[in-house]
DNA sequence: CGTTTAATTGAAAATGCTCAACTCGGGTGG
DNA sequence: CCACCCGAGTTGAGCATTTTCAATTAAACG
C-alpha cells in the first residue's frame, strides 16, 4: 500500500493527530502495520531509527532510563499520534506498548528521500518537530517549578484534553504517571486522593483508572496557578 | 549588509554555533545588530516572534513564568548560538541579556520567504529544531530524575563543553543556575561549595563565577550517574 | 566609600520519598 | 469453580532532601 503525507492547510497544526494520510500519491511512502504486546519494546535508545510510527491503536510510553533504573517518561502517545521522529540515524528516548498496541510504521529513509525533493514534506516535519518542542518546553516548567498537585492537575488536563468521551480510560499505571511527572507513584497516588475527596473529580467502574473530572474550572485553576 | 545562511556539510550539527553565515550570496537574508544592556528584555513569552537571534557577544536566558514568579529558565545562550526560532509566530519564552549582550538580527519573514524556495534552508532549520529538542529532552530527565549534586555537576560539564579555556567564567548568577536546574539558590551554593570541598573545582580570581574544573573525571561521573 | 546585590552558611520547616501494611480485582491452575 | 496469587493501588509513619528564613560576609557599582 502506498500513501502520502499531505500538507495541512493551517501553517501550523494543533495536534500530531491533524497530520492526514490520504492515498492521493505522487511522493510515495511505504506503508506497514505491526501491533505489539502489552510491555513490549518497539524501539531501544541509541538504536537506529529505522521507522517513524503513528498510533492506531493503543498507547505508547516513551523513556529514558539512569544507569541506577530511574526512569523518565517524555511523553504518551494516544491515538492519532506520530512518533519516533529524529533528525539523527539514532533514537533518543526507549518506546514500550503500554497496551496491546497497533503501529502504522513509515519507513523514515523513504520520508529522507521525499522530503529532498519535497520542501512541503520537509516543512511538514519541522512544523512536527515544532510541536514536540512546544510540549516538551511546557513540561519543562512542570518538572523544574510545579509541586505534586500541580504536576498531577496538569496531567489530568492533558489527559482530558485528548479525550472525547466524558470518563477518562487510562491506559497508563500510577508507576508510569509518576515517571512522567517526575514523582513517586505514592505520591500520585495521593494527590488524586486528595482531588478526589475535594470534589475535583471520581473514580468509576470497578478500576482506578476510569476517571471522571467533576470539576474542570478548579482543576485548570490549579493548573495554571 | 545582506547575507546567507549556509549548510554545514555534516548531515546533522554538534553545536548551534556550527551554522556558519556567509556572504555567498543567492538566497539573501536581511541583517542587523542590537546591544542589549545587562537585564533588559529581548522578546516576551506570547510577543510575535519577528526576528530569530544569534550571540555575538555576552549571553542569554530564555525562560517561563508562573503567576506567582516562579521562574524555568529553558536554556542559556552563550556566543555563537541562535536562538528565537519558533514556527509559529508567537514566542513561548521571554529572552533576556544575562550581561551586556549583541546580537545579529534575522528577520523571521525573511527566512521563511527563503525556505519557500530553498530546501536547504528548510532543512536547516529542521536540524536546528531537533537540536534544540534534544537539549531539552535531556534537561526533561535532568529535572524529573536527578538530585541537586546531579544537576549542578550536569551543569558545569554542559558548560565546561562550551568553553575553550581553563577557566569558566560564568556569567549567571546563582538564582539563573537554580532556575534552569529547577533548584533554590542555596542549594545551587551548597551543591558547588560540597564538590569545591571534595576537590572537584575551585573558584579562582575575586568573584564565585571563575571556575576552575580540578577533576573532569570524577564531575563527569557525578553527571553520567 | 557607601550602598546594594550576590553568595555562603546554619537552623528550622516543608515537601516528597521510602518502607510497609493492607485492599482489591483479575487471572491461573488445582 | 474456587482458592490463591500477583500486580496495582491506597494509605500511614518515619525519613531524607530540599526549601525557606535568617544572619553574615563578600563583591560590584555608582
Amino acid at each position: 500500500m502506498f500513501l502520502r503525507i499531505t500538507r495541512n492547510n493551517t501553517s501550523h497544526l494543533s495536534t500530531l493527530g491533524d497530520f492526514g494520510i490520504s492515498s492521493q500519491s505522487d511522493a510515495a511512502v511505504n506503508l506497514n502495520e505491526i501491533t505489539y504486546k502489552k510491555g513490549t519494546e518497539i524501539y531501544g535508545e541509541k538504536e537506529p531509527a529505522e521507522y517513524v510510527y503513528q498510533v492506531k491503536k493503543g498507547a505508547v510510553r516513551t523513556y529514558k532510563l539512569l544507569s541506577d533504573g530511574r526512569r523518565q517518561i517524555g511523553a504518551f502517545h494516544l491515538v492519532g499520534d506520530i512518533f519516533g521522529l529524529v533528525d539523527a540515524s539514532t533514537h533518543r528516548f526507549t518506546a514500550e506498548a503500554i497496551v496491546k498496541t497497533t503501529l502504522r510504521l513509515i519507513k523514515r529513509r523513504t520520508l529522507d528521500t521525499v522530503a529532498d525533493t519535497d520542501t512541503v514534506v520537509t516543512r511538514e516535519l519541522l512544523s512536527m518537530a515544532m510541536l514536540n518542542l512546544k510540549h516538551v518546553e511546557d513540561h519543562m516548567l512542570l518538572l523544574g517549578r510545579k509541586d505534586s498537585v500541580e504536576r498531577v492537575a496538569a496531567f489530568l488536563v492533558e489527559m482530558d484534553e485528548r479525550e472525547a468521551s466524558q470518563v477518562m480510560a487510562l491506559p497508563m499505571t500510577r508507576r508510569d504517571i509518576a515517571d512522567y511527572l517526575g514523582l513517586s507513584l505514592e505520591t500520585v497516588s495521593r494527590a488524586l486522593s486528595r482531588m478526589r475527596h475535594a470534589g475535583l473529580l471520581n473514580f468509576v467502574g470497578s478500576t482506578q483508572r476510569e476517571i471522571v473530572i467533576l470539576d474542570r474550572m478548579r482543576l485548570r485553576a490549579v493548573d495554571f496557578k
